[in-house]
Formats: structure tokens, C-alpha cells, sequence
DNA sequence: AACGGGCACAACCGCGTGCTG
DNA sequence: GCAGCACGCGGTTGTGCCCGT
């Protein structure tokens, strides 16, 4: 049962009964149907006249965190967790920027999502997880993990099975990954982890990780790919342009069906950074101890 | 079965910003 | 310029669930 509180301290405001707490199924049917039949804004104004004895602010926050339509339930995505360590080893913690790029994510679950996986981890490994350290394990070791458990998904011949990425997804409703043609390139975990360059930050587009196949792969053979530096983006997502900052593009998994996307995995692997795959490698030689790599590399449930 | 701790997530709060009269 | 309002953002808190003991 909601709190209920007096809201006396706006002197042009009737003093009224204002719920609070956890919303009712009652709650959410008015406020759809007012949206439904009004449309959204006025907060304010909008709880009053749809009869909801609460703050338009906590009308706002319950439309957007919950109602929506297009929002997107069930665990993160391995690609959304990439995308999301990814934007805020760039931006920090701008929730709703990081959001806008992850299409039907809400600031408050990426938030929570940070709060409650990625710091732990980092309290786990005792580095800050604003620190320069914790950035690079996580690219070193956390992405290569990820990008492992893409593979393993669009790669199994049934992907509901008991894998990892399958429990990470059972409470989704949206459909398993099938195959696509990068994850299934992508080599062994031990090898991927030095087969993953990084873009210096002062790239036009985000620090994402590149992959390649070191055997298979000469620079010199490198296609030119300069919208799509990403490999892993490139090989789910499409890209997002912001047209208000056109240097400001980057790769957002815009579904998780992966039959969507029929990608040339040439073209799909890349720039190679033969200098910042350097640093990675420095990276891990320099501070990162193995039971710290084994720590991040078996972070289940991530 | 009961209990307690940890975790995940929904919701709240305070503050800043932009718009309007 | 200023006050009031609406809105958005980031930090914090509350609560229910799960799991180990």
C-alpha cells in the first residue's frame, strides 16, 4: 500500500492526498488510457485530470520507466552491456545520453544496471570504478567477454539452451539472437583478448572495440570502413547518427533479432589499431594480475 | 520452515535548466 | 530582469524477491 502524504508547501496548490510508493495495476490503466487519449506532457496537469492523486513528476518517471509502449523489458543484451560500458567509459555517468542510444533502455535501468553489476565488480576487483584501471580491465577482459558470449548465442544450434546469455535473457520476451556472421569468426576467448584493438579517444566515433583475425587479416587488406569502426556494432546494430553533432555516431543493436542483419563479415571487422592493441596488451602485462583477469574473465552473469 | 543478507529494480528527491508571461 | 512553472537528470532510498544457512 502506497504511503500517502500531505502537500501543503505550494501555497497556489489545494492541499491534497498524493500517493506514493509502488504504483497499482488501477494506477497504470488510468494513466495509459489518459495518454492514450491525450497524449503525454503537462505532467502536472495530466495527473490531475486523470484523476491520479500523485506528482505529475511521479506520473512522468512511472510513463517512461514502465509504461511506455516501446519499452524494452528483460536482462540487457551482451551487446547492450558492451554499448553501455562502452558509451560510459566515454560519457560517464550521463544516464540519459547513454540511454538514448539504446533504443527502449531507460536511464534509470542503465543506471541501476551500473550500480548494481559493474560497481560491484569493480568493488570485487577493490579499483574505482571511475578509474582509469577498472576502464582498461574492462576492455581488456570484460568486452572480449562479452563479445564471447555474442558468439556463443548466435553460434549455438539452439540458443535456448542452458547457456549463460540464455539465463541472462529468460525473463526476456524478445526472441533469441540467431546467427550472424562476426561473432562466428571471432576466435577463441584466450586469443580474442589480444585480437581486440581499441580507437584512441579522439576518434570521431566511439572508443569502440575492432576485432580481427590476426592470421586471416593484413592492414594492408583492411577495408575501409569509416562509418562503421565497431566491428561488434556493425555486426548487430545499425548506426546512429545525430544529426546535432554529426562527429557524435556510433552502432546501437537496434534488435535483438538477429536475422535482420546479413552482414559481410569482411567488411564487418574494422579498423586495426596496431598502437592502442599495444596498450591493451601493455594493459594486461603492466597491472593486470591473472587471478584479477580470471576474476573478470569469469564474471558470470554479467 | 524460518531467518537474514544481498541483490535488482521501481520510485522518490533535490537540483539545474529552459521557457513563458 | 524576474518569478513561476514544467521538465529532465543524476543520486539515493525503499521494497520485494531470491538464495544460502
Amino acid at each position: 500500500m502506497p504511503n500517502v502524504t500531505k502537500k501543503v508547501s505550494n501555497s497556489n496548490e489545494d492541499p491534497m492526498e498524493l500517493r506514493r510508493g509502488p504504483w497499482t495495476l488501477e494506477e497504470d490503466s488510468m494513466l495509459i488510457h489518459y495518454i492514450a487519449c491525450n497524449g503525454e506532457g503537462r505532467w502536472n496537469l495530466l495527473a490531475k485530470c486523470a484523476g491520479l492523486k500523485r506528482t505529475g513528476k511521479s506520473c512522468r518517471l512511472r510513463w517512461l520507466n514502465y509504461l511506455k509502449p516501446d519499452i524494452k523489458r528483460g536482462n540487457l543484451t551482451p551487446q547492450e552491456q558492451l554499448l553501455i560500458l562502452e558509451l560510459h567509459s566515454k560519457w560517464g555517468n550521463r544516464w540519459s545520453k547513454i540511454a538514448q542510444h539504446l533504443p527502449g533502455r531507460t536511464d534509470n535501468e542503465i543506471k541501476n544496471y551500473w550500480r548494481t553489476r559493474v560497481q560491484k565488480q569493480a568493488r570485487q576487483l577493490n579499483i574505482e570504478s571511475n578509474s582509469k584501471r577498472f576502464l582498461e580491465a574492462v576492455r581488456c577482459f570484460w568486452m572480449p567477454r562479452l563479445l564471447q558470449k555474442m558468439e556463443q548465442t548466435s553460434s549455438s544450434p539452439d540458443s535456448t539452451s542452458n547457456s549463460s546469455l540464455t539465463t541472462m535473457n529468460s525473463q526476456s520476451s524478445a526472441p533469441p539472437p540467431s546467427h550472424n556472421p562476426i561473432a562466428s569468426s571471432l576466435v577463441s576467448p584466450s586469443t580474442l583478448i589480444h585480437n581486440i584493438s581499441y580507437p584512441t579517444e579522439n576518434s570521431s566515433c566511439i572508443t569502440s572495440p575492432s576485432v580481427h583475425s590476426s592470421d586471416s587479416l593484413k592492414i594492408s587488406e583492411q577495408p575501409q570502413v569509416p562509418q562503421h569502426p565497431a566491428a561488434p556494432f556493425y555486426a548487430f546494430g545499425t548506426t546512429v547518427y545525430n544529426h546535432q553533432n554529426p562527429t557524435d555516431c556510433y552502432f546501437v543493436d537496434t534488435s535483438y533479432n538477429m536475422e535482420s542483419f546479413n552482414l559481410d563479415p569482411i567488411s564487418a571487422m574494422g579498423t586495426y589499431d596496431e598502437n592502442t592493441l599495444l596498450d591493451c596488451q601493455m594493459a594486461d602485462g603492466d597491472w593486470i594480475s591473472d587471478s584479477m583477469a580470471d576474476s573478470l574473465w569469469n564474471m558470470n552473469g554479467m
